[in-house]
DNA sequence: ACGATTATTGCGTTCTT
DNA sequence: AAGAAAACAATAATCGT
């Protein structure tokens, strides 16, 4: 890194020819840096995108992982050369320096907090939820900052946990896969934090209710009101099948029954497993369970 | 005592008959 | 529709620091 001519001709990873380029040897095709700077110019101010990510194309100095803008922050300063400038021009300085202020983030958890709301309005548009959710999730996850439980774990599964969280909270049925799938972490990710938050805030949440997925998943299928209404019926009686058990399996099972009772012909078992998303040998077992617990018979009496 | 890693268990899934 | 089996995730237990 002490000269500024390079030691090779071609780019070698795409072959290309390389070029000058402010004191950097820059592959022309692929913009790979061959040759790393080695002129000190100083603070730079050309390596952010209209996004302000960082990301493709950046040459220049270390990247430094342990600061908040990875040490690509630019300052402008307020000593030394100012002294040739005239008044205007340092009025205008001034107000240059001022307006980065505004818009610098200037702290981690700043940083964080506008990239998981973000993540959290885009959560919430996905999975078609009201936007009061957006809020409780906002405040959630701000209360998980304040708490101190993201460092260490994952800023997306924070998010997304954040959501899952709310949905439980205010019955939305939203199932965790559903939500990690939206989501931008794993799901393991998801589940630690949503983890964190339960120990550490207490979320008011016990288990989930089956009956809570059965009109989104009736609905899914396009099947009419009076299975609805059955399904939740076999889902009232139902009590001791349902725990230890995936709440989206044990809906899916009263679905089905009431598919088979009311419209047999209009879909298939195999379509119920599908918008619950789980296998339909599932659905067989919680219904197998389910005839096992004489709970079928309780409804057949009422319908 | 604590955290991390490994064993265990039960469920859901897939494959097969 | 049901039986068997490999796979998975959550929990319990053990180990090492």
């Amino acid at each position: 890194m002490s000269s500024v001519q390079s030691s090779v001709d071609s780019c070698p990873d795409c072959g290309e020819h390389i070029v000058e380029s402010n004191g950097e040897a820059v592959c022309g095709s692929c913009n790979l840096v061959v040759e790393e700077q080695c002129i000190d110019r100083g603070p730079e101010s050309r390596m952010f995108d209209e996004n302000g990510t960082l990301k493709g194309g950046r040459t220049g100095a270390t990247v430094v992982e342990s600061r908040h803008d990875r040490g690509f922050s630019t300052t402008i300063g307020n000593h030394g050369d100012m002294a040739g400038l005239s008044g205007r021009q340092r009025r205008k300085v001034g107000r240059l320096r001022h307006q980065q202020s505004r818009t610098t983030i200037r702290s981690t958890s700043e940083r964080n907090q506008v990239y998981g709301f973000c993540e959290i309005r885009r959560l919430v548009g996905a999975l078609g939820l009201p936007e009061n959710v957006q809020e409780s999730a906002c405040a959630l996850f701000r209360s998980a900052q304040d708490a101190g439980l993201m460092p260490g774990r994952s800023l997306e599964g924070f998010a997304a946990a954040a959501v899952y969280a709310t949905c439980r909270v205010q019955s939305l049925s939203r199932s965790l896969e559903e939500v990690a799938d939206v989501g931008r972490g794993s799901q393991e990710e998801l589940t630690v934090a949503y983890d964190a938050m339960n120990e550490e805030l207490g979320l008011p949440t016990g288990p989930v209710d089956p009956s809570e997925y059965i009109p989104r998943f009736v609905s899914a299928l396009g099947l009419s009101a009076a299975v609805e209404q059955y399904a939740l019926a076999v889902a009232e009686v139902e009590t001791a099948t349902a725990d230890g058990r995936k709440p989206t399996g044990v809906a899916a099972a009263c679905v089905d029954i009431a598919r088979q009772a009311l419209v047999s012909g209009v879909c298939t078992q195999e379509d119920v497993a599908g918008a619950a998303d789980v296998s339909a040998r599932t659905v067989q077992n919680v219904t197998a369970q389910l005839r096992e617990d004489g709970v079928l018979a309780d409804v057949e009496v009422r319908g």
